[in-house]
DNA sequence: CGCCAGGACAGCC
DNA sequence: GGCTGTCCTGGC
């Protein structure tokens, strides 16, 4: 894949931890291609060629431009991430191995309506397969951007999913997720959540649930991810397994959701992210 | 073949 | 409110 390679143009300092790479892969967003010390990243109309060198995030917009403003918020640059880990070191004992295993991973922040979509994929769902999903639904949405010669699709918009035919929703093989899928692109456009950022938490939860497909955890993954909401705590496996392991903590989803609000307070999410992290990584090495 | 993968939902108590 | 069975699909 090295024709996809182009000069990078523009750099940003960042302070210190930041990693690109757990950043991208920790499950926030699926969709990327990686080559090399490169990532390319669909972002609504553009694609964002990225990679890190040391303190330095260097990167290159394709299609429409987008300011280094945009590029801080999408890759959580503006976080202040040294005092939200000593806000979570000083409230949360035992936090502190987690967080050490974790460090440099941000909360993104990605296009909710895309977010919503690839959140109802994710039900049941290996992160694979829901990529391969996602890629099909980009593909036949049919806008895309050529970076030296390669064609990388677009996330479609909600006018474009509207018109998709059965035949085509029906060779995404969602399952019983497509029930779910044709109500939000025939109920729900972007938007809708340009509406809610004002809501707070609880109201922004409400409104999310009332999305058929949207539960306890995916609500507060768009909210996460998408809405600015870092107390938002989403419970999947890896994170029931980790508040029981690593704190001692049970329950329903509901109630690890606000147990973990509790704990965690106002960075709750990104303790979350930090303790999937570290359940996944120990699991992987076999731990 | 069986089992499960980053859940949601209805039906039941 | 909590608990249980069920839901499509792909991969092992």
């Amino acid at each position: 894949m090295d024709e996809l390679s182009t000069n990078l143009q523009n750099r940003i300092r960042v302070t210190p931890p930041f990693d690109l790479e757990k950043t991208i892969k920790c499950g926030q967003l699926f969709r990327f291609l990686h080559c090399g010390k490169k990532y390319y990243l669909p972002f609504r109309e553009s694609v964002i060629e990225v990679e890190q060198e040391g303190n330095d995030v260097l990167y290159s917009v394709h299609g429409k431009e987008l300011q280094e403003n945009d590029i801080r918020k999408i890759f959580g640059l503006n976080d202040n991430i040294k005092e939200i880990d000593a806000y979570l070191i000083n409230r949360v004992s035992g936090i502190k191995e987690i967080l050490n295993y974790s460090s440099g991973l941000r909360i993104m922040s990605l296009p909710p309506y895309e977010t919503t979509i690839s959140f109802i994929f994710s039900i049941q769902s290996s992160i694979p397969l829901i990529k391969k999903r996602l890629d099909t639904l980009a593909r036949i949405g049919g806008a895309s951007i050529f970076i030296n010669s390669r064609e990388v699709f677009l996330f479609p918009a909600s006018n474009i999913l509207r018109g998709l035919s059965q035949r085509e929703i029906g060779s995404l093989r969602l399952g019983f997720r497509e029930r779910f899928f044709l109500d939000f692109i025939r109920e729900y456009e972007e938007g809708f959540f340009e509406k809610l950022q004002y809501l707070d938490y609880k109201a922004k939860r409400k409104e999310l649930m009332k999305i058929k497909g949207v539960g306890e955890k995916v609500a507060e993954c768009i909210m996460l991810f998408s809405m600015g909401e870092l107390s938002a705590f989403p419970v999947d496996r890896w994170v029931r397994r980790g508040m029981e392991i690593c704190f001692g903590v049970k329950g329903t989803t509901k109630g690890l959701t606000e147990k973990g609000r509790e704990i965690f307070g106002d960075f709750a999410g990104y303790a979350q992210e930090y303790l999937y992290y570290y359940m996944r990584s120990k699991n992987k090495r076999g731990e």
